[in-house]
DNA sequence: GTTGACATACGATAAGTGTCGTACTAATGT
DNA sequence: ACATTAGTACGACACTTATCGTATGTCAAC
């Protein structure tokens, strides 16, 4: 499965946070000023590329993303650290941390994760 | 700044890696098979994008990156952080540790750099 | 001085992306 | 029935990227 590039993801992000939609949905949801057909073309594209399943409803159609988010997120940060990070999780992480504010919650529950993690690869 | 693309991405990897270099450089330590005259291309590229510093030598070109690598990878980071993680590096983190193997070792690193982090911001 | 090797420069091409305008279709309201 | 509206489909365009072939320049060696 291909990534979606950034107007994809734009939509994506949408679908995921509104659930299945009609484009109408989508382009009054966007905040950048698109016009409806560019959304339109962009979301049968999409669709052809299998990143939306369609049904039909009435007379407009309602889409929904075909990936959840959270297997996008994996797929996308494992690309990264594939170019751009040799490879090594950890360095993709130290970019993430540097790259960004963090707050002492988002700091605890990083540590939790990783917690998580160690114990469940034993 | 814009971002590298893929393939300038590949580049700059083996620029890092080697120094300043020739096209001929990048071209031998490149493990694609592209042709002598489309890295070439790229690199003259890059250079009008500001991405390489380039200087005469003899008869050939000495290529540089312009960037370094530690910077570059937190533009990545932050750049694909804020289109796909909603803003939160903690997601990323998230996403980078469970799409990848991370050693025992790896862990205890990016926990000396929580401790860090968490220290430099108080 | 002519030839060969190696470098750069310069289009040219094909594919992908983002963007619309326009045409067509079907339901709705008067 | 007819005009309006809301939707889809389709083609076109500009831009970027990745890719290469060909032309041109220059040094070195015979």
């Amino acid at each position: 499965m291909q990534l979606p590039t950034e107007a994809e993801l734009e939509i994506l992000n949408i679908l995921w946070a509104l659930g299945p939609s009609t484009v109408r949905d989508v382009h009054t949801a966007s905040e950048k000023d698109t016009g409806y057909t560019t959304i339109l073309k962009q979301m049968q594209v999409m669709h052809e590329k299998g990143l939306l399943a369609r049904s039909e409803q009435f007379r407009s159609h309602v889409y929904e993303a075909r990936i959840a988010k959270e297997q996008t997120q994996r797929q996308l940060a494992r690309n990264l650290v594939r170019r751009a990070f040799d490879g090594s999780a950890k360095n993709l992480v130290l970019g993430a941390l540097s790259s960004q504010k963090v707050s002492a919650k988002d700091l605890a529950e990083i540590r939790s994760i990783l917690d998580e993690y160690e114990k469940r690869s034993l």
